[in-house]
DNA sequence: AATAGTCAATTATATTTAACATTATAGTTA
DNA sequence: TAACTATAATGTTAAATATAATTGACTATT
């Protein structure tokens, strides 16, 4: 019933996002509807995908980029390295599996 | 009608960024309650993010990583340093907007 | 002439919701 | 130190609702 608003700036984030998955596809020379057929998924959903369109899940993302050879492996960059939380962890020298409000 | 398979390999890649997502939280001491409601979804879909599951909207994710912390902008990792696309294009001093099949 | 974008209807799937079950942790106690 | 306990955090399920994805036909762009 309630629907979560994306953020302007979260959703240039995304845009921008699929602008690199574009650009990607384009220095390989593949049209869309190769990554489609590739990817198994349909024309329209790559060009959402390329549009940066919030509403796609992930998997999608992943096989397009997988159709962009080997691409997916990208989505391992995100929160790799996560800086702020290492600076908190070290300071407490242990990484709970819970987390336990003060 | 044609449902696009995902492939195991892909599947792993997800549930790694899921659990890196996971760790970031954890290193705040942050409950999964709290990214839900600050993220405006429900307690489920958190857990489906952390899990990696494919299904789940980018959109989603990248609201999820925002309540982290302003985490979003880490989806720019995606595809931002494409080496072999590169080096495709500077052996051609061109990228055009279209591709033409050889 | 091939690639890319748009639209609307249909079908398939995700998300929420709510109630309940399980697990991990902090603080206590033996 | 180790086990105990209270409870917060996490996990699971299923039904109802909301939304995404496909499809096909068409338009526009390069």
């Amino acid at each position: 019933m309630s629907k979560a608003v994306i953020l302007p700036q979260t959703e240039r984030i995304l845009a921008t996002m699929g602008e690199q998955i574009k650009l990607a596809r384009l220095r390989r020379h593949i049209p869309m509807y190769i990554i489609a057929s590739r990817s198994g998924l349909s024309r329209q959903t790559v060009i959402s995908i390329e549009k940066g369109l919030p509403s796609v899940s992930i998997g999608n993302y992943a096989m397009v980029l997988h159709a962009l050879q080997g691409m997916d492996s990208e989505l391992l960059n995100v929160c790799k390295d996560d800086k702020m939380g290492r600076t908190i962890q070290d300071l407490e020298l242990k990484t709970p599996k819970r987390i336990r409000r003060r």
